[in-house]
DNA sequence: GCCAACCTACCGGGCGGTCGGTAGACTACT
DNA sequence: AGTAGTCTACCGACCGCCCGGTAGGTTGGC
């Protein structure tokens, strides 16, 4: 759950010690109570009597409310880019790869859901500048999935199915997860990725030509 | 396109004919706009301009922002009711069953989503009471494909998946559509509620066993 | 003359954000 | 050792703006 501290590492330029645990619980806090709420629903005060200061205080921290929307989704996408595309990147097998994508995506959902649900819920509070940068880089994950069917379907493991629909279709089945998953539910979160990953593969691949080319958890 | 007029029918109670246009027409655009931007990021302004009225006006039409939220949603649940559950429950086999809601429900998302995108997006923007009642709805809904995934697991068409979380994940990849689908992209709307239909199918019934089992379009 | 269908003008309040300060830790110089 | 200066980490008070909502008209068709 120290998954925002890297944000806060990155965004401040050259500041004391004491200064990144501050900084980190505040990122920290605005990504769980914009996840809670929403953006626009969530007022400066909200998160800064969540870390224990007045707005005033806060702003000695942060440079407004967009800059902390937009810091929080360039970390999801780091996230994103670090913990599953990266790694997929270096499978060569397509299902396998595929399988990486889907299981890691979903791990990372179950692990601290606030600011990769913020990253797709509120694109729409971001200045027109930072959500063409956010969007491009979504639309690069969603071509990595495509191509990555694409290939399955070179393969003929894939048959009659558009890839970019494909995609589409297991990332919102992948982001959904975090509506419905509860820490203390009746699955655990490993259960979950598991079932998840298994319906995704399922989903893209024809009858007949289904084996299971490794688990994918292994190399996290 | 005039997929709102019913809620404004059900809205008015007991008012003059011409009346109801206007209502259709404010309700309509209200979801078109909430949908665009989010509920808290419109302002009433906002949707009294888009009709030609001022802000006054317009609350000769309406109680509030909340209450306009809360039709919205209604509506958009009844639209789920009438357009995918009722004819689903009518379907005696599990799978056609299965085929019936993802077609109904991806069709009733590529023709107008805005009220039903609302429905998913905006639960936070309700008074408690109003909520619970949406996701009680919600929930119904969710409980009725599980229902149908654990009618295809008794007959052995889905081996080893958890009902509630095969639910989830297909209204997750039904509900994304609107995120990604455009009037004027690449594929039309037909062909993107039968790509989503076969990969919900594929997605849950186990290999070997699938067969077409007709086609649920027909009796919409 | 009446009523549906609007409008102008306004209200209290909360919003994001800023300003001028200041307590206190730390440093520098005598 | 004492003290003046400096800087970090805040706070109280305030700003202008816009919000949802309302009061009290006005107008045009019946």
């Amino acid at each position: 759950m120290t998954a925002l501290d890297n944000a806060a590492l990155r965004a401040a330029t050259g500041a004391a010690d004491g200064e990144q645990d501050r900084r980190a619980e505040i990122y920290r806090s605005a990504a769980r109570i914009f996840h809670r709420k929403g953006y626009h629903a969530t007022s400066i005060n909200d998160i800064a009597a969540a870390v224990g200061l007045t707005k005033a205080g806060l702003y000695y921290y942060i440079k407004g409310k967009q800059d902390l929307l937009f810091a929080i989704m360039g970390f999801a996408m780091d996230q994103l880019d670090e913990q599953v595309i990266e790694p997929a990147r270096r499978v060569q097998d397509p299902q396998t790869r595929l399988e990486t994508i889907v299981a890691r995506h979903a791990q990372l959902i179950t692990q601290d859901s606030s600011a990769l649900t913020i990253l797709v819920n509120e694109l729409e509070g971001l200045l027109p500048d930072d959500r063409a940068d956010i969007i491009g880089r979504q639309r690069d994950y969603v071509d990595f999935i495509a191509d990555t069917l694409a290939a399955l379907r070179d393969e003929g493991k894939v048959v009659g199915l558009d890839p970019t629909v494909g995609a589409f279709s297991l990332v919102g089945m992948i982001l959904w997860i975090s509506r419905w998953y509860r820490t203390d539910g009746r699955l655990d979160g490993d259960e979950v990725v598991a079932a998840v990953t298994r319906m995704a593969i399922s989903a893209v691949l024809s009858r007949g030509d289904y084996t299971s080319a490794g688990n994918p958890q292994e190399s996290g």
